[in-house]
DNA sequence: GTGGAAACGGAGATCGTCTCCGCTTAGCTC
DNA sequence: GAGCTAAGCGGAGACGATCTCCGTTTCCAC
């Protein structure tokens, strides 16, 4: 179903380029680009854009998804590198650099969550299952209540980086608050 | 200069109606309702619509400026009837309920707050002082730790508005973590 | 090399935002 | 209540973005 077929190689190298074009453009204009630009960027018609991409919502998830990949994969490397509860806040503020330094991306992000596109489910279950990872040592550890779970970390996240993007200045504080509450209560 | 003249007798009728209008549709289909379509539910060509309200910036504002109001005061009335510490947490979930109850306003608000129109201004310090008020109280009782601002207040509560948005189930519980997280530490 | 499927790409359909301007009407004046 | 004037109306349409359709080009298996 994702791979039926080998796909022919100027079809594969111009999705490459798009998506790189896309990834930059994101990057330097935020989400309010528009696909003709990447296109054009990518140096190929708007047609072929959208043959690869059916919609934004799908060329959004697709560039976010190697994001994704490579964030939970540094959550891994975390979890090797510190003992559990640092291993942890340093993850939540790992997660949080990386999605302001996509201008927009969150945003946009957020908006296709709704939507529930296969790429999207898959992107969380990722995230979900470093997450989990990370929070169940944390909670071994006893840094971290017992009653919280891996979505619960997410949405959070998530939640202080939509609401600090007009302010990112606030963004480490307000984390803090968040962290503040996920430890356990003092004895 | 708000109000440079009386405003003709029609004008404000219209001016009206496209407000409640505008209120419904959003209400009925998120934020992504056109403004056309408000128009003409509104029984006003569309060019009276933008006479009225330049872009889809300002009628969303205006229209959640009086929804402000509204809440500001209730967080006064809270501030009268229960003990400081209740007071502030029911008022967070009051926002709460009010802004999910505003299908897409919220998302449509936050864009916006980076935009500084004059409306928004208003509405921020407007809400500021509310939530002020109820945290200032709720701190001098010792219920709230001293170095939270009524910023990081509104902020929190509208990153968790907008991150439960396609998961309203969860507002509650994540609302109630990012409330532990404000506490004082225990002694 | 050739046949045919896969992919390209751009012209243009479609839809939403917002503007322009000729027409209508409220509301003052006598 | 008739006339005047400026405030206000409203819809046709300019503009710009998304996405589609299809004739043309390119790949690659034979």
């Amino acid at each position: 179903m994702t791979t039926d077929r080998p796909l022919r190689a100027d079809a594969r190298r111009n999705r490459e380029r798009v998506m790189t074009a896309a990834r930059e453009t994101f990057a330097e204009h935020g989400e309010k680009t528009t696909l003709d630009e990447i296109a054009r960027r990518a140096g190929v018609g708007p047609g072929t854009l959208y043959r690869h991409f059916p919609d934004r919502e799908t060329l959004l998830a697709t560039v976010y998804r190697t994001d994704i990949e490579s964030l939970a994969q540094r959550g891994r490397a975390l979890g090797d590198e510190y003992p559990p509860g640092e291993a942890f806040a340093r993850w939540l503020r790992l997660q949080f650099d990386h999605i302001k330094a996509k201008r927009g991306v969150g945003t946009a992000v957020k908006r296709m969550l709704g939507t529930g596109s296969p790429t999207m489910l898959e992107c969380k279950s990722l995230m979900r299952d470093a997450a989990g990872d990370l929070l169940e040592r944390a909670q071994e550890a006893g840094d971290i209540r017992k009653d919280v779970d891996p979505d619960d970390v997410l949405r959070l996240v998530h939640g202080v980086v939509l609401a600090t993007e007009t302010a990112p200045e606030m963004a480490d504080r307000l984390l803090g608050f968040v962290l503040d509450g996920l430890r356990p209560p003092q004895t």
